[in-house]
This record gives C-alpha cells, sequence and structure tokens, in this order.
RNA sequence: GUGGGUGUAGCUCAGCUGGUUAGAGCACCUGGUUGUGGCCCAGGAGGCCGUGGGUUCAAGUCCCAUCACUCACCCCA
C-alpha cells in the first residue's frame, strides 16, 4: 500500500513554521487596522464567469491556469486564482457603495493556480491584500502603496524595490495599444510565436518579454507616457508627489503593464532581492473600469496582493521555537496523576504555559523534556511532595530549587516572573 | 506545456574506477545518577539505496524506462 502524499504544488505548514505565519498575520492585521482597512472574506469558489469577465479571457490566469469544473448540478466553477475580482463581485452585490462612498478592505486568504511548481510559486499559495473602493484620487493610491510598504517594513523586510508606473486611462491604451502596433509591425518577423501572438491580442504585454533581442527592439518603442491624457498625467505626477512627502522611495518603470486586463492608470510592483527568479512580492494598481464591468455601477478602485509565501521566504528562517510552557510539571508515580493534572489546570486557568509528561516516563527522561520544551521551571511532584504537602520548585536556568507549600503554589508562579 | 538538476536513516549528506554484514553527523530512545534537565560517556532503535526492467559471477554504484522532488522558461504573488 503506498502512502498518500500531498498534492504536487501544495504544502503542510507544520508547527515549525504555522508560528511565522500566525506573526505575519498578525503583523498583516495589526496594520490594516491602523490604516483603517477592513477583512472581508469571500469563498473559496465561485461561478468561472466571474474570472472569465474580471480577469479576463486571454490572460495566463484564465486561459491555462484555473482550477475549474462543473458541479453536479451543471454549473460552471472555479476554485479563486486571485482576489480582486470575487471582492469586487462581493462588494456590488451587497451594495456596500450604496452604503458608504469609500470602502476599504483588505483579505488573508488561499488562491489557486495550475502551474510547475517553482521556488516562490505554489499551486495553493496565499496572499495578503486590500482593494479600495469609491475614490479615482492619488491620495488613496498613494496610501494604498504606503500600506504596503508598512507592512512589509513592519515583518523587517529589506533589499525591496518599489517600481511604479501608469498605463493610463482605457483612451490611452488604446492609443498607445495602436503606436506600439505601429512600431512593431516592421519587426513582426523576428519576433517570438506568443510575441506575435500577443500583438494580435493584448500587445501592452509584450513590453514584458524577457527575450533579449525582442528588449533591443522595444529599447526603441515609444513610451505609454506619450499617450497619457493631461488627467493621466496630472494623476501620475501627483502620485508621485505624494509618494515624496511620505518619504517612499521608488523606481519608474516605464515597462511594468500589470498582466490582468482591468488595470488603469496607477501599476506598481515590489520586489525583493532574497528571492529567485520569482521576485514578486507584491503587485497592484487601479482598476477603475472593474466594477462597472461586472455589473456594478462606475466605481473607481485600486489595490494590490502580496504572496505570503514570498515573504516567509524573503524574511529568512527565524530561530524562535513559537511557544514554550512557563512551567512543566515533573509526576512521579501513580498517586500524584490526579495532583498533577488539577495543578496544571489551576495554573492554565491563571494565565500560565503548563505541560506535563502524558507518556509516564521517568523522572529524568521528564525533565530532560522540560528543558528541551524550553520551560522556565519545573515543578516536581512525587510521594513525598504529597506526603509533606510541599511541591519543589526548580529554575531550569538557574538550577535553584525550592520546596513551596501545595496550597501556595497557584499563587507563588503566578508571583515568578517569566 | 518545455528544459536542467537531484532521489541512500526523521533531517543534512558520505559511499573512490561495480565486489561480500550500507556509513557519519544531527535528532530520537535507554543507561551511567533507588527522584533532578543542559555538557560528557556508553549503548540502542531506525534503510525493499524512489520504483520497474536490463547488463553482470556480482548493482547503492553501469544502461533504459518510469515516478517524485527541485530549479528555471512562459507568466505571475
Amino acid at each position: 500500500m503506498t502512502s498518500i502524499r500531498s498534492i504536487k504544488g501544495t504544502q503542510d505548514i507544520l508547527p515549525d513554521q504555522s508560528h511565522r505565519w500566525q506573526a505575519l498575520e498578525a503583523a498583516i492585521r495589526n496594520t490594516m487596522g491602523r490604516y483603517g482597512y477592513e477583512e472581508i472574506r469571500t469563498p473559496a469558489f465561485e461561478r468561472t464567469e466571474l474570472f472569465a469577465r474580471g480577469v479576463g479571457e486571454e490572460t495566463d490566469i484564465v486561459s491555462k491556469e484555473m482550477y475549474s469544473w462543473t458541479d453536479q448540478g451543471g454549473e460552471d466553477l472555479t476554485l479563486k486564482p486571485e482576489l480582486t475580482a470575487p471582492v469586487a463581485r462581493a462588494y456590488i452585490q451587497h451594495n456596500m457603495g450604496g452604503q458608504s462612498p469609500t470602502n476599504k478592505l483588505y483579505y488573508i486568504d488561499a488562491l489557486f493556480r495550475r502551474e510547475r511548481p517553482q521556488k516562490g510559486r505554489y499551486r495553493q499559495f496565499h496572499q495578503f491584500g486590500v482593494e479600495a473602493f469609491g475614490s479615482e484620487h492619488p491620495e488613496i493610491d498613494a496610501e494604498v502603496i504606503a500600506l504596503a510598504m508598512a507592512v512589509f517594513n513592519g515583518v523587517g523586510l529589506s533589499g525591496l524595490s518599489l517600481k511604479l508606473n501608469s498605463i493610463g486611462s482605457p483612451q490611452c491604451r488604446g492609443d498607445y495599444r495602436d503606436a506600439l502596433r505601429d512600431f512593431l509591425t516592421p519587426h513582426l518577423n523576428n519576433l517570438s510565436e506568443t510575441s506575435q501572438n500577443r500583438f494580435e491580442k493584448n500587445p501592452l504585454r509584450m513590453l514584458d518579454t524577457k527575450a533579449p533581442h525582442e528588449i533591443e527592439i522595444l529599447k526603441d518603442a515609444p513610451n505609454i507616457s506619450d499617450c497619457w491624457t493631461q488627467d493621466d498625467k496630472d494623476h501620475f505626477d501627483e502620485v508621485c508627489s505624494l509618494l515624496d512627502a511620505m518619504g517612499i522611495s521608488y523606481d519608474l518603470a516605464p515597462n511594468l503593464v500589470r498582466g490582468l486586463d482591468y488595470y488603469t492608470r496607477t501599476t506598481f510592483e515590489i520586489t525583493s532581492t532574497a528571492l529567485g527568479a520569482q521576485d514578486a512580492i507584491c503587485g497592484g494598481g487601479r482598476y477603475d473600469g472593474l466594477v462597472e464591468t461586472l455589473g456594478g455601477k462606475s466605481t473607481p478602485g485600486i489595490g494590490f496582493a502580496a504572496g505570503m509565501e514570498r515573504i516567509l521566504l524573503a524574511m529568512g528562517d527565524d530561530t524562535s521555537t513559537g511557544h514554550e510552557p512557563h512551567i512543566y510539571i515533573v509526576g512521579l508515580g501513580d498517586t500524584v496523576r490526579p495532583t498533577v493534572l488539577q495543578l496544571a489546570e489551576s495554573l492554565r486557568q491563571n494565565g500560565l504555559a503548563v505541560a506535563f509528561d502524558v507518556l509516564r516516563r521517568s523522572m529524568k527522561a521528564q525533565m530532560r523534556e522540560a528543558n528541551k520544551a524550553g520551560a522556565k521551571y519545573a515543578i516536581i511532584m512525587g510521594d513525598q511532595e504529597l506526603e509533606s504537602g510541599q511541591a519543589e520548585v526548580k529554575d531550569l536556568s538557574t538550577g535553584d530549587q525550592q520546596k513551596v507549600a501545595l496550597d501556595d503554589l497557584s499563587s507563588h508562579m503566578n508571583s515568578l516572573s517569566f
């Protein structure tokens, strides 16, 4: 009988790692609270159509990476591969815009994409992110970017770089698409098959190419900023100056076009030098057309998503072991067992972390365990202690040991410092 | 979907040009202390050498296939 393994690209988060996740999640929630963002949770799966419409049929996500199936009732469903579309769907469905002119939402969630796994890329992975609806003004762009940086700085990430661009309004994108096509038409025969494909369907994404000879060709390509409307330019300039005012440094990245269809104007990406080929820990931008595309009232919005696995990778290993018991109760013999349990329970109810042996092992083994677990104190309970009414309390860091009356034990332990 | 790398103990890895009982360190367990941890010492447990086939007197070692893991491409968090 062969044992069953986890699915490729998924991973178990064992206790030696889960405390790191908890710390990251706590830092995220803390920062979100200070910036005034509230959590939203959406279902693990949605109608496939939501992503087809919201993300775009021609995107890699929709065209080849979704886990989709038809359920027993004949509905086409998909495990969510990204969260902006589901959050926008919930925003529309619950008329959140009607109850408040702006909504600042965040999430921490698991996503699913069927790609070949590699360092920093998994088939089930986790993102935190925000979606801010209702304002088209640059100050929300700047706040969202500042928020992302605040989380990363808060968990001690360094070696980050923020890349910033604007892909303009839809009108600008149309103009630029034409300009880019005109420029590239003479070079068409020198382009790769995928680039030729994109030439037809989504010319902006050709800027993403990593093929050296294509990068060479694109060096002289028109810049999207050439097609900005005056409003686009004003908007982008103000985002930049607000970031300047907050002391957040960034690099202009004229070729940064996000892959998903819904983006407009501001786009940004944060990369870390601590990662491998998949070095983006955060990507986001403005999506002023998305809500309307999904059937809601025209509503501006901006958000980002950040990869938690990548953040944890970039943070590197820390050596803290998580939760260590304050006290380890060493029980000797059968008769003290009720006393050990009763004592542990009462100390725990007083807020202390208490552990005891459940394998009926020798005293030596129990002491070793107390040490290994990182307990600050050991309480030794045997027949002698039961009879005399005094337990031995040992400070495991100094080795000092003293007798404490059982009646006073609880208050005594509470008075110690941990 | 495509390419590279790697599969030997729970973990990190040795195992030379095929040669007889497959090793180390760490971790784990027991003892050295009739009821006292860390350090030290002694001992122990733990391997169909990823799987299947082939070559050979002989395969962890060579060949083929297959699977898994991993890194990278495409693309993204």
